[in-house]
DNA sequence: CATGCGGGAAATGTATACATTTGCTGTATA
DNA sequence: TATACAGCAAATGTATACATTTCCCGCATG
């Protein structure tokens, strides 16, 4: 009955030292040093630096030039570069999966998803339940793209929208309340629903064309909430993540 | 004048155990145990493990599910990926530097570079000297991505290009002849010409759809090297990376 | 004022002892 | 024969002491 227990420390370890990050606790560039953050989190530096590896692996931390490890720092034009990334990532999942067809029976468990994205929208409001649409979102992008059934696709596409602020769901994460408004989300319902067909018509460069597009909604979202290049790391938590 | 001496044994166990790898030394799903690998090279775990760790991110190993590192196993459909992978994010590079447009003082260094490549075919024989043809080969493929100037899209096409067989230096490295013909360096020194034109024309559509197809050789190459879907796992060095 | 050269504090790198967990193996039992 | 469980061996996880390197600071020197 008891629970995996494998990597107490560790784990832990990055899990707050993660949490820190996201919410803008340590700006890009800060370096971390073993010693402060063993006394900090009450450990040993072992698992400390264990920790530093799995999120430098992640891509949160980059190993500093004399040794140890930093908080990688994300200028704005590099976040605008991971979405895009993330288009083209999921575009090409999608591409290959509509190039190589998919049986039925995966289809339906995808199809019953956008219908209960439908049914968030009550009429023609905003959904009331934003965080079980963005749950919902999250399940369709993802049984989608693993249409593709390419592993080394899969992973890379994992690596860039676990990036900050390159998925939708980060803005969550670094509670940063951002300028979605109710028209966008309409629009994305739309392209869902296109990109599915395209998919199953298998029709890979239109496929690949609207999930590209897709991608081009959290940009625009980003943008507006970060208009008139305010950075708002004062205002905002999470926001400083963007530096420079 | 003295070398910078940080992580000797970090350093040098990583290296070892990256030659390993990529010779087939250790062949993919190996799972590797930290005191063995300690007295084979003679050191003590904490070094072995950091180099373990760093081989992890560069994505040669993979974390076991009871703990511990072992070899990453990449299928003939998982190099297949990895190809395509690298052409569409060397398209996307290309397409963003066309788009953005670039300096005319950068350009003329690549266009030295293309030319340095025509030289190596004398006449209309094969290039004589396949190493610095290769060189070469990688410097334009460097210098014309690196346009983009976006770190993130870059560092992403650099894990890539890591990964086993997905760049034609990945052969050069796994000491595996491949059935790269003269023909297909003509073509491809031509599709050289034609991307960097297009990027300069601030053709980006042109330039991705170029730079896709020039990955597309080097997939060739593969499928022509491994027909009649001989693994070649007891004749090649470096082919056990490939399993199943 | 710029520059190069010690010197020492502080950081990471390394070794090693100890703790914990995992996974196997053998045995007893239904 | 299949299965559950106890116990052991071997692996990784963790703590800590020690080694080495780096980096900063101050001083001497051109």
């Amino acid at each position: 009955m008891a629970e995996s227990k494998t990597n107490n420390l560790t784990r832990s370890a990055t899990y707050e030292l993660r949490q820190k990050i996201i919410h803008g606790g340590l700006p890009g560039g800060t370096r971390l040093f073993e010693v402060a953050l063993s006394e900090e989190l009450q450990i040993s530096r072992t698992p400390v630096r264990e920790a530093m590896s799995r999120l430098a692996e992640e891509g949160l931390l980059e190993r500093a030039p004399g040794g140890g490890f930093q908080v990688r720092s994300f200028t704005f034009r590099d976040v605008v570069d991971a979405i895009e990334l993330r288009g083209v990532l999921e575009g090409t999942a999608a591409r290959l999966a509509a190039e190589k067809g998919v049986s039925g029976d995966k289809l339906q468990g995808i199809n019953d998803i956008l219908d209960s994205l439908d049914g968030c929208f009550q009429g023609f409001d905003a959904p009331t339940d934003f965080d079980s649409y963005s749950e919902l979102n999250a399940a369709f992008h993802s049984r989608l793209t693993e249409l593709c059934e390419s592993p080394v696709i899969l992973r890379e596409l994992e690596r860039v929208k676990s990036l900050p602020f390159a998925s939708p769901s980060a803005f969550v994460l670094g509670q940063v309340e951002t300028a979605i408004n109710h028209r966008s989300l309409i629009v994305a319902q739309a392209q869902h629903r296109a990109l599915f067909q395209a998919v199953v018509a298998r029709e890979g460069s239109r496929a690949e064309a609207i999930a590209r597009e897709h991608a081009r909604i959290a940009r625009a979202n980003l943008e507006e909430t970060f208009r008139d290049g305010a950075t708002g790391a004062d205002t905002v938590p999470g926001l400083a993540l963007i530096v420079r």
